[in-house]
DNA sequence: CTGTGTGCAAACTCTTTGCATAAGT
DNA sequence: ACTTATGCAAAGAGTTTGCACACAG
């Protein structure tokens, strides 16, 4: 069982073009392996060396663009001092909580964007960030 | 004219409990003097410099941050590289081209945000960004 | 005068890169 | 074997901080 998900996550990877190395699946089981998942490059490699595995903050940051390229994560810009990755690539929205730094989903049918004025000539919309900034109360 | 605009800057400034010193109204200035602007240190800097004033980079980042907890300036988190900050502080929201890294703003009125679930508990919604990401076609 | 602000350079954080070594196919 | 990926350490951007000097009130 854990044994085909890992073969399932090489076969992911070779898809994507890319070799399913042992760092590679290392990091995709951690952040495919349960649900979705909101993670900067510091805290996957604290969680790759935790559980055993030998990789580089480098390689993780490498990954972290690899996975993003090949349309396995998107990127979310919220704080400015650190980038997070979203194992959640459908349309969907997120609370920040500014307090932890940290980031909740909300389904995309949550919100409805309206009346938006047309993007300026030769440009095109790829995408629609909404980020709702939480403070404690 | 000008020389009455200087003193209102200064007034402002001093309202918000900073002292006008040369360098804050310079910037003042530059930030308030025409129109709504985004801008980031270093291009604020960059202006400062052309201008004539002497201003050091670390007083610009100084003095974004003192503006901005003024409530003079908002904060834009849009790229990650780098933090914008925005003259206009009412409701509104954002295009930000990709290709050059600049922003348009999207007068609040035009976007709507419905649905939204409730917050989880203690934490209230500070803000609301919406940043339409614009690629060319 | 007194306290606050400024400039400079050094420190700091997050991230990227170059190059020799290791690993996948 | 051949190619691509990795690790390390160094470099790089953007930002902040500590401390002596300068300036506003």
């Amino acid at each position: 069982m854990l044994q085909s998900r890992e073969k399932d996550l090489s076969e992911v990877l070779r898809h994507a073009g890319l070799r399913p190395t042992r760092q590679r699946v290392a990091l995709a089981k951690l952040l495919f392996g349960s649900g979705d998942r909101h993670v900067t490059a510091e805290i996957l490699h604290g969680e790759a060396v935790r559980s055993g595995q030998r990789v580089s903050l480098a390689t993780v940051y490498n990954t972290l663009h690899q996975f993003k390229q090949a349309g396995l994560l998107r990127e979310v810009a919220v704080c400015g001092q650190c980038a997070y990755f979203d194992t959640n690539i459908s349309n969907h929205n997120h609370y920040f909580i500014e307090s932890d730094g940290s980031l909740i989903d909300i389904p995309g049918s949550c919100i409805r964007v309206d009346g938006l004025p047309e993007p300026p000539e030769h440009l095109r919309i790829s995408h629609i960030d909404v980020v709702v900034r939480l403070v404690k109360k």
